[in-house]
DNA sequence: TTGTATGCGTTATCAT
DNA sequence: ATGATAACGCATACAA
């Protein structure tokens, strides 16, 4: 009564093909093996409709071929995106993705790394918002957007190259009076060089400029009321705004439309992450666009890499500029304005 | 030189307590054991941080505490909203998601179910596009709007009543001439009975109809030869279209744009799904909601639920209808107007 | 109550 | 080249 109607292991298919266990975990593994041995296993393996367990392979090999992958969530199209690619680039060789959604939550993140570590991922992906995350010494780690120190590499767009393109595109546009709006939380630095970024590029091009920070906490009505305070006799001061990210973007372009002020003949506005509605369809707002598949690329590959002598700290790569019906561009792309 | 710095096993706390290895086993798993050991084994877990290698535990009980989700993408809203609720679902019942991303590719579809099986998931929910998908026997299986027969529980929503409904809202909102649009692969039998039920509605409230039907490799663009040719003098036939999703719909109400038709002014648009903008924000069309929490949930209560003599092979959920600015609604949400 | 021994499915090291 | 056997880390039936 050994077996019940559970699947086929390798001990039933070497007795149904009549050799010894090892045989058949080689031809399983494509090691050499007598060609009548061969198809005689592999013709067993056909019948039993065997399939390896890779928990077992696991265990024996201490090596699971999965890579969790933390991100806040799923649902906001620039993270969904981003484990898209992530997934892309692992299954490329030959790794699963095990995601993990945290709701932006230390305790959660934690408890996820600390259930990736029992599941024996081979290493562990994460755009994190906890500064201090307890991880084993042992287990490979790498972040997107938030440099954590301590020999861990980070991967991001280049965000103050972004910033500065920002400033000098709608420079080049024609705006004389911008101003950088952000919200989130203030411990993640690398996009903070966005603000740095935009600050220089408004410098070296004669922008004058404005800031209005939010932290996580704030409502973002504090942005309707700092735009409405800019408002005089029905004309906004500024004739650009850089968002820090497409999503508030979005918003803000929504807000100003209340405010009866024209996108993009009165105000232009530049977001950045460069979001598409369904993935693949339009730019949800003119914006600097991050290089995710290469972002995934990087992270997948840092990860992997055997000699892990050389972590660069910090990897940051080329972002680019992408039209969405929200700038006034003297190319004629008007016919596709969106909102 | 048996142990290199690899993670330490339960023989090594074992070693580190004093005590022999099945106590520290049942310390883990919270069976009953004297207090001294208890604390003695506890402190050494501790200091070795320790931690269970799950698949070790799931080789044992033959159980990983995962599921495999099949979905076309992750970029698609209304994919990565359901991996979002199927997500929160597992989780509540302690169990880890696989996500397996198949580009609606049959051939991909096989080898992810065939790779899940290898990990020994503890069951599968599919929203797939292969009718004829080889499941092992023993791997509990849900699809997703997709009915496969032969005993596999399919869940959806309740989409004939949805087609109902839309062309009840749209009668209700003063349409007498509507059009029913759709794309997809004709395989996916479900979203099939939206037409069913739209027609259902439309015959009910006397509302006259046209279809317009486009196979998957048809080129978006018939869409929009099919409504120019429903113009006459600058005037649109229909007053009302029901599209079959609301990606659909995203992209007719661009056509009806470049069109010079009004929506809603001079045509109203409703599509399916309930895709909001950034997972929680506005929806992107007049809609009918599909309730995803419910269908996470129903999946995961069907797929973990032992006694699997009952289980039912189709489950609809109710829908509800949401304004999103492409209706002509005379409750006054006329400032929250999309596109 | 605590300790010991066996087996889960696989791989790898041995003899043969 | 092939077959027997030990080991991976854990859970558990059984012995103490």
């Amino acid at each position: 009564m050994k077996k019940e109607s559970s699947t086929p292991t390798m001990k039933d298919v070497a007795r149904e093909a009549g050799v010894a266990l090892g045989t058949v975990s080689k031809v399983v593994n494509g090691l050499p093996v007598g060609d009548s041995y061969k198809t005689r296993v592999e013709d067993a393996i056909q019948k039993l409709n065997y399939q390896v367990n890779s928990y077992a392979q696991g265990l024996k090999a201490n090596k699971t071929y999965t890579v969790a992958v933390l991100i806040p969530n799923i649902v906001d199209p620039f993270f969904s995106a981003l484990a898209y690619h992530i997934n892309t680039a692992l299954l490329k060789q030959k790794y699963r993705m095990l995601l993990c959604c945290t709701g932006s939550d230390s305790t959660q993140e934690q408890e996820y790394i600390t259930m990736a570590q029992q599941n024996k991922v081979d290493g562990i992906i994460g755009l994190t918002y906890n500064p201090k995350l307890v991880i084993e010494e042992n287990t490979p780690f790498v972040t997107i957007d938030r440099s954590m120190g301590a020999g861990i590499p980070c991967v991001a767009s280049d965000n103050f190259a972004g910033g500065q393109l920002a400033a000098e595109k709608l420079a080049d546009f024609g705006c004389k009076n911008v101003a950088f709006l952000r919200i989130g939380s203030s411990l993640s630095n690398e996009p903070n060089k966005r603000k740095a970024g935009f600050e220089n590029g408004c410098l070296s091009r004669g922008l004058h400029y404005e800031m209005k920070i939010l932290d996580d906490s704030a409502p973002y009505e504090e942005f309707e009321k700092f735009l409405s305070e800019h408002i005089h006799n029905g004309k906004l001061s500024f004739d650009g705004i850089f968002c820090v990210t497409d999503r508030l973007a979005y918003s803000v372009i929504q807000t100003l439309q209340r405010l009866r002020q024209r996108v993009p003949e009165d105000v232009q506005v530049i977001g950045y992450d460069g979001i598409r509605l369904f993935g693949n369809m339009d730019y949800i707002c003119s914006t600097i666009v991050q290089p995710l598949p290469e972002i995934a690329e990087m992270c997948v590959e840092l990860l992997l890499r055997e000699n892990m002598k050389t972590k660069p700290p910090l990897i940051c790569l080329p972002v680019t500029y992408a039209y969405g019906g929200t700038t006034s561009e003297n190319i004629s792309n008007s016919d596709e304005i969106q909102q």
